[in-house]
DNA sequence: GTTATTTGACCCGT
DNA sequence: ACGGGTCAAATAAC
């Protein structure tokens, strides 16, 4: 998909004006966190809305820059390697396998079953919160493993549009170990497919269900989509490539939490990027990057395999964040 | 009828 | 060999 596959030439060019992008971009997150944050919690968050959608539309510009030249580096970076069976978005059973006609004594579909290349360096960023999220996006269950060490079996599921669109953003989410049991949703790939649904938006949220004093969603989107409402309602990314947080997940056995999700408060939630290889997937492109953060506290890390890594701390949410740029794998 | 979930089998990486 | 990730038939839900 990526006809002009950067030089490491150009990635070194790239990284540069990514790391300008993505500090004007944190400079610009502190001040939306003093202006949200600073503000009692309440009714008159609206006087600040204004502010924080301009703040935000720089945000939004600097990640969406950052992010559409992390777009042009090559896929294989990204993707290592792809599951056998969306490979060429082509729904299973369409695929082109098998072309020895090779005769399988047993079962074909049997020895089909779970052949697939495994993802090494997709891009992956992990949520905690105390409260299942809806992201926005559709997600279909396939799978469900006991993980070792763990009480609480680990859920697998793919984008909805996985063989429609192609999309091969996969998330996991698994009830932590921890004392308040946790939900920890870990993403990999980025979206790729239009969600119909959902129109892309940007979301600044502050009234999360329990918490309404430091709660902040956030959507980078490189789509100018007018924040019109920033207030109080729920802004869906552009084109997902991170997840959207919103207010309630219907979905699905998601939703069953095994303790009380009232209890929870809004500013428990953890953000972080550990990926490794560029933002980009397959997608054309022109819209990834949506960052989404729904608590106060939100850190997002990003480390490569390269022995260049830059690191720099977002400091937007609750102050906790810290931003490690070099694994988004322009490095 | 279609679509989503469940769940054991299967494959890959370590 | 083992643990984890995915597939896909069976089943459930709509």
């Amino acid at each position: 998909m990526y006809m002009d596959s950067s030089t490491p030439a150009n990635l070194s060019g790239d990284r540069e004006k990514i790391l300008q992008e993505l500090i004007q971009g944190r400079e610009s997150a502190n001040k939306l966190l003093t202006l949200i944050l600073g503000k009692p919690s309440g009714d008159d968050k609206s006087s600040s809305v204004s502010a924080a959608d301009d703040l935000l539309m720089k945000i939004f510009a600097s990640f969406a820059e950052s992010i559409s030249v992390l777009n042009r580096a090559p896929i294989e970076q990204a993707f290592d390697k792809i599951p056998v069976n969306t490979a060429g978005s082509l729904p299973i059973g369409l695929q082109s396998e098998d072309s020895e006609g090779s005769s399988k004594s047993t079962s074909v579909l049997k020895q089909r079953r779970g052949c697939y290349k495994r993802r090494k360096t997709t891009q992956t960023w992990t949520k905690t919160s105390q409260n299942l999220i809806d992201d926005g996006h559709a997600w279909r269950k396939y799978g469900q493993k006991v993980i070792l060490n763990t009480k609480h079996p680990r859920n697998y599921y793919r984008c909805t549009h996985k063989f429609d669109q192609g999309c091969l953003a996969t998330k996991q989410v698994q009830i932590t170990e921890e004392d308040p049991p946790m939900y920890r949703t870990t993403y990999h790939g980025s979206h790729t497919c239009q969600n119909l649904l959902k129109p892309p938006q940007i979301i600044l949220d502050s009234t999360i269900p329990g918490d309404s004093s430091n709660s902040v969603f956030l959507s980078f989107g490189s789509t100018n989509y007018p924040s019109t409402k920033l207030n109080h309602e729920t802004y869906y990314p552009s084109n997902p490539t991170f997840p959207l947080v919103k207010q309630e997940y219907s979905p699905n056995q998601e939703l069953k939490p095994s303790f009380d999700r009232n209890k929870s408060t809004s500013a428990d939630l953890l953000l972080t990027f550990d990926s490794s290889g560029p933002m980009s997937t397959l997608s054309s492109g022109s819209n990834h990057g949506d960052m989404i953060s729904s608590s106060g506290a939100y850190s997002c890390t990003a480390s490569t395999h390269d022995d260049s890594h830059h690191s720099f701390d977002l400091d937007v949410f609750g102050g906790v964040g810290d931003f490690d740029v070099s694994e988004f794998g322009f490095c």
